[in-house]
DNA sequence: CCGATTTTTTGAACGACGTTCAATAAGCAC
DNA sequence: GTGCTTATTGAACGTCGTTCAAAAAATCGG
């Protein structure tokens, strides 16, 4: 025995890289659902994966990159969520809003983590992220295949998906910080619905 | 001479308490608006206006709310930004969309102040704040007298008025952060204008 | 006008934080 | 085994928000 004790250096050979990097990004956005960003810290994030800061450091990097992960990882799992709503043989019509409904219930199931992705505002300097455009266009890309049957120009439906797209983002960002409830006490489902009937006419 | 000089304790006599308390909540907007919520820190906007964080402790309270006296102050300013914006014997149609291109304006003007009043997140348990909620109805009953006329019926109109301004909200938000400008080229004040006419059918 | 009390102001300290550095140990190629 | 790369760490640095206790100016009662 006594032969498996760590003596504080050196590599483990638990995980790869990459194991490495998933593990720290769940265990990040686990902090964050429970907590919300200010209960994200390198130290504790450290701590809760039983690690020492630098190797966080090390495999991932800072915590703004930290925070980028998992907010990738938020995207996919809107993606997902958006694309199991929509049933190709819908009406059109239909398929937006489901598409509606299924933003919002993301939103609400998992407050917290969504808010990040807002919240978190990257230096004004720097570039936009290329995955992060990919990751929003990708989804974005999803309300723009449901409206192609009603907005076939194409211009036309690329202002009117963003507009949808920026309209739901609003609603369900001032519902997660409770400045809807107290305009009207209406759940965002049915203010989203009202939004993208009016919308399409 | 040597008379006045400060030997570190005691009231100075400069300002009254709400005279101290403007000074900071000014000193902490400029902050902000140079550097976005990341550039106003406690001790830096001490040094700012001459004064040990102490005074701010004091005279204001902590960090959160240092930030709270700056987003009210950014209600009262767009809410005076609106106002200018609605003429009483307008068209009820372009009183609306004046309010949308009035409320991107500002945005625009002044994005990282802006951002402050949604990047700011106050902890889930507590209660929100009463001062708050009418600084945000007074705003939003803008936009409810000029929908009056056109949307008669009470109920309607007040999930119109909810729904039109969580849209604006969204776009002025998806723009300050860039996340607009990677879905469309055009400037969000036309998507709003967009979004307003079709909204109003 | 003076003494007591309240209010304002401060330097210093505390604990926690993000990040970096230098050292050490494990895995790996040959 | 030997040398090299990689993972991992404790300790340190500077900064931060906040609190404490002391001191000085303002205020008030007489």
């Amino acid at each position: 025995m006594a032969k498996t004790v760590r003596r504080g250096t050196g590599p483990r050979g638990d995980h790869n890289r990459e194991e490495f990097q998933s593990l720290v990004t769940k265990a990040a956005e686990g902090l964050v659902r429970q907590e919300g960003l200010r209960g994200l810290g390198m130290r504790r994030l450290a701590a809760v994966i039983g690690y020492a800061p630098n190797s966080i450091y090390n495999a991932v990097g800072d915590l703004d990159t930290v925070v980028m992960r998992v907010n990738a990882r938020t995207l996919e799992r809107l993606h997902d969520a958006l694309v199991t709503a929509i049933s190709p043989d819908a009406p059109p019509r239909d398929n937006a809003v489901a598409l509606a409904d299924a933003y919002l219930a993301f939103v609400q199931a998992d407050p917290q983590v969504w808010s990040l992705v807002f919240e978190h505002s990257l230096a004004p300097d720097s570039a936009f992220p290329d995955w992060y455009a990919q990751a929003l266009a990708r989804t974005t890309d999803l309300v723009d295949r449901v409206l192609q049957p009603m907005i076939p120009e194409e211009d036309e439906r690329r202002q009117a998906v963003a507009t949808l797209w920026a309209g739901l983002h609003g609603l369900a960002s001032l519902s997660t910080s409770r400045k809807l409830a107290v305009l009207t006490p209406e759940p965002p489902r049915d203010l989203a619905r009202l939004l993208v009937r009016r919308f399409l006419g």
